[in-house]
DNA sequence: CGAAAGGCTCTTTTT
DNA sequence: GAGCCTTTCG
């Protein structure tokens, strides 16, 4: 037995070893930020295996994306060595997924089931309002794709959806969802929603195979338990149903993801759920200075949707939160560089500890564009996914064609893909012939070639193509599966295609990539690689996480920033109208949610925390005046005064402190914030704001004596007395 | 049929 | 300021 084991527990504080201790019954660990919610997790699941005989094969633990899932087998691999290897570790939609190519056929699914992702979903939609002749315009079809996920999230299949239709909007997403289900089943597919929806279904009927699951797992855990949906809540409920022994973790503070149909009373009202359930709340905090959890704190107490608990670290007191006022987003963007080339040279730290963090991707310009300026190097999280590039997709549409030539929304994208003539017109043909005889597109496209009642040249291009499909569904009976890759790209001439584009080559290169995952699967059987990679395809959104070992700085949006941590982080554009953001003003719920947005990005930060607004921001190419966020209010003002970190560069106005627009406009007669100047009449004074206005300038300052003027700068005559320098 | 031009919208995105 | 969609013209 490796010594390590023997020190699982006493390791843990008295909340985090009560939680692993107990193994049976209901558990609700509420697990504050920084709390070491991940080593209770694997303490407690190496502790029931280890020390009270509990077999692998009958825990399952589920989280929410691949990665935790990675992480967690692999923290639990070095607790426990290969007994994990029997353990149920995986994402809701993967342990769904796999129990539904066993037994989903009583619910209506075929063994070879391909599964859709959003941006399908929403392409299908809009086919199926075209089926009803509906405007996509008057009903956007993310706006219903919304709806039906909505519908599926709580349950509803399309029967018990059309009960529950009270409005015209509702009886318009009641017929897409009736069409969009059929093309669906013809297709032979199912969207990420079904896949949940389905297996409880299946859980519902059929008794005696719920049952089977029920029996082998006795343990069940969920993390990120405050992210699920009524879906997720019921099929662990079904799960768990026999034995009770379910282990729910979470954190309703850090619940970001309602507009995903997370349903925040899945961890609010556990406990009347399971009246005998423990609950454990995980306040000690490991992760950030007192100040900065204080902060944190702070921002959130007033929201009334959370659980009470009160947060404590051991950690020291720390630096202040800093607050920097800035001109602009430019402004802005070369504050924070400033800032991290100080934190570097001076603080000890390096560029991967550093994050930016903002409400919106669009954000993260300005940004970029002051980072090449200073040449520091940065990694951009998110951007478009792997698997969501145009490339990509066609290639994988291919590949779901030959798996299954029914899939009419794959078949639609590569019809014309690379262009071979085949255009809108003659498309919406097939179409509307495959519609009216409820068959699919390849179906249609096999009749009409046939008996060609349209011209010469559409019916050659149609033959064309079905002879390119019907070579391909040959060769793919006989080649492993990268070499019918190689053979779609040649046979399409799709590098040719890439090519006339002006990002050919990199586009190629993803191409390449995903040529080389494609290899993983040369090994397998004929007939199992091609389903294996699109499952894998399709339930994972990125290829392999980058490289987490350069040093280069994180820029990452604050949705995307949860579960991580860094030793400084900059949350930027701090202003009522992007964070909180505009849209969400009118919705008290959804304001809740943009201020444990605000709560999650600040504990993320463990030693510097680095706040930033724009007096003036451009968003969406026009400019915008935000007052600032609602947040900063908050925050009690004795936290948030620089000290040391910024020294002398820092400006004290009125108790705050201001670090210093670097750089800004490089002219020596431009008045910055901090700037301090002299007037006639009202004597000494600090500049806090200052903007064009027409020709001229507006300067705000606040003067010793009289207050705080707006002044027009050619006619206040204002003396520069003492200036702070500026960036090299 | 497909390239070009104009109009519209634009939050967050675990699977 | 960009991406997507529709319309228009060659």
């Amino acid at each position: 037995m490796p010594p390590i084991r023997m020190d699982l527990l006493s390791s843990l504080n008295h909340a985090q070893r009560e939680a692993a201790q107990t193994t049976s019954g209901p558990l609700l660990i509420i697990a504050g930020p920084g709390s070491g919610k991940t080593r209770v997790i694997t303490s407690r699941v190496a502790y029931m295996v280890d020390s009270c005989g509990v077999s692998p094969r009958s825990i399952m633990a589920v989280t929410f994306t691949n990665k935790a899932a990675r992480e967690m087998r692999g923290r639990l691999e070095q607790l426990l060595g290969s007994a994990c290897a029997a353990l149920t570790v995986g994402t809701f939609h993967a342990i769904c997924c796999r129990i539904l190519r066993v037994d989903g056929e009583v619910v209506g699914l075929s063994h070879g089931f391909v599964v859709y992702d959003d941006e399908d979903q929403v392409n299908l939609i809009k086919q199926s309002l075209q089926d009803l002749k509906l405007d996509p315009k008057q009903y956007s079809p993310r706006v219903i794709q919304a709806a039906i996920s909505a519908a599926k999230s709580r349950l509803l299949c399309e029967q018990d959806h059309a009960a529950g239709v009270n409005s015209y909007f509702e009886e318009i997403v009641q017929r897409v969802y009736q069409r969009y289900q059929s093309r669906l089943s013809q297709s032979d597919a199912v969207d990420f929603d079904d896949i949940l929806l389905k297996t409880v279904h299946l859980f519902q009927t059929q008794p005696e195979i719920l049952d089977l699951y029920q029996s082998r797992y006795v343990h069940l855990l969920v993390d990120e338990f405050q992210d699920t949906n009524l879906a997720q809540f019921e099929l662990v409920k079904l799960l768990s149903g026999k034995h009770r022994n379910l282990c729910v973790v979470g954190d309703p503070d850090q619940s970001i993801y309602s507009w995903r149909c997370a349903d925040l009373r899945n961890i609010l009202s556990f406990e009347h759920e399971y009246p005998d359930a423990k609950v454990v709340i995980l306040e000690q905090n490991y992760r950030s200075t007192k100040t900065i959890l204080g902060a944190a704190t702070q921002v959130i107490s007033d929201n009334a949707l959370r659980k009470d608990k009160s947060l404590w670290t051991e950690n020291d007191i720390g630096k202040p939160v800093v607050l920097a006022e800035c001109l602009n987003e430019k402004d802005e963007a070369q504050i924070v560089v400033a800032t991290i080339d100080k934190l570097v040279q001076h603080d000890g730290l390096s560029y991967k500890d550093c994050a930016v963090l903002y409400r919106i991707n669009a954000q993260s310009r300005a940004l970029e564009e002051g980072l090449m300026r200073f040449g520091v190097p940065y990694r951009l999280v998110g951007g478009t996914r792997f698997y969501r590039r145009q490339e990509i997709r066609d290639l994988i549409a291919y590949l779901r064609v030959i798996h299954n030539p029914h899939d009419s929304l794959s078949l639609a994208r590569i019809i014309n893909t690379p262009g071979r003539g085949i255009g809108q017109g003659t498309l919406a043909k097939l179409q509307a012939s495959a519609s009216k005889r409820d068959e699919s597109l390849y179906d249609a496209l096999r009749e009409m070639a046939a008996r060609p009642d349209l011209a010469a040249r559409a019916s050659n291009a149609l033959g064309r193509f079905l002879d390119l499909l019907d070579g391909l569904l040959e060769r793919s009976k006989e080649i492993a599966l990268p070499d019918l890759v190689a053979e779609i790209l040649v046979r399409t001439s799709y590098r040719g295609y890439l090519m006339e584009h002006d990002d050919g080559e990199s586009r190629w290169e993803n191409v390449q990539e995903l040529k080389t995952v494609a290899a993983d699967y040369a090994n397998l059987a004929h007939g199992e690689a091609l389903p294996a990679f699109l499952e894998k395809v399709s339930l994972v959104s990125d290829t392999d996480e980058m490289n987490g070992a350069s040093d280069v700085v994180t820029l990452i949006t604050l949705h995307q920033a949860k579960g991580l941590e860094f030793p400084a982080v900059f949350i930027i554009g701090m202003e009522d109208g992007v964070l909180p953001y505009r849209k969400s003003f009118e919705d008290p719920a959804q304001m809740e949610e943009e201020c444990r947005l605000c709560y999650v990005g600040m504990t993320r930060a463990k030693q510097y925390l680095f706040l930033s607004r724009a007096h003036r921001r451009s968003l969406f190419g026009n400019g915008l005046a935000n007052p600032p966020s609602r947040y900063l209010n908050r925050i009690n003002p004795e936290l948030i005064t620089t000290r040391g970190l910024w020294g002398d560069d820092g400006v004290t106005v009125g108790g705050a402190v201001y670090a210093q627009p670097l750089a800004y406009g490089a002219s020596d007669d431009e008045f910055r914030i901090g700037d301090w100047v002299h007037h006639k009449k009202f004597g000494q004074g600090v500049v806090m704001d200052c903007f064009p206005d027409r020709n001229d300038l507006v300067v705000t300052v606040s003067f010793e004596d009289a207050g705080v003027k707006q002044l027009l700068l050619s006619l206040a005559h204002l003396e520069k007395t003492e200036s702070f320098n500026s960036l090299p």
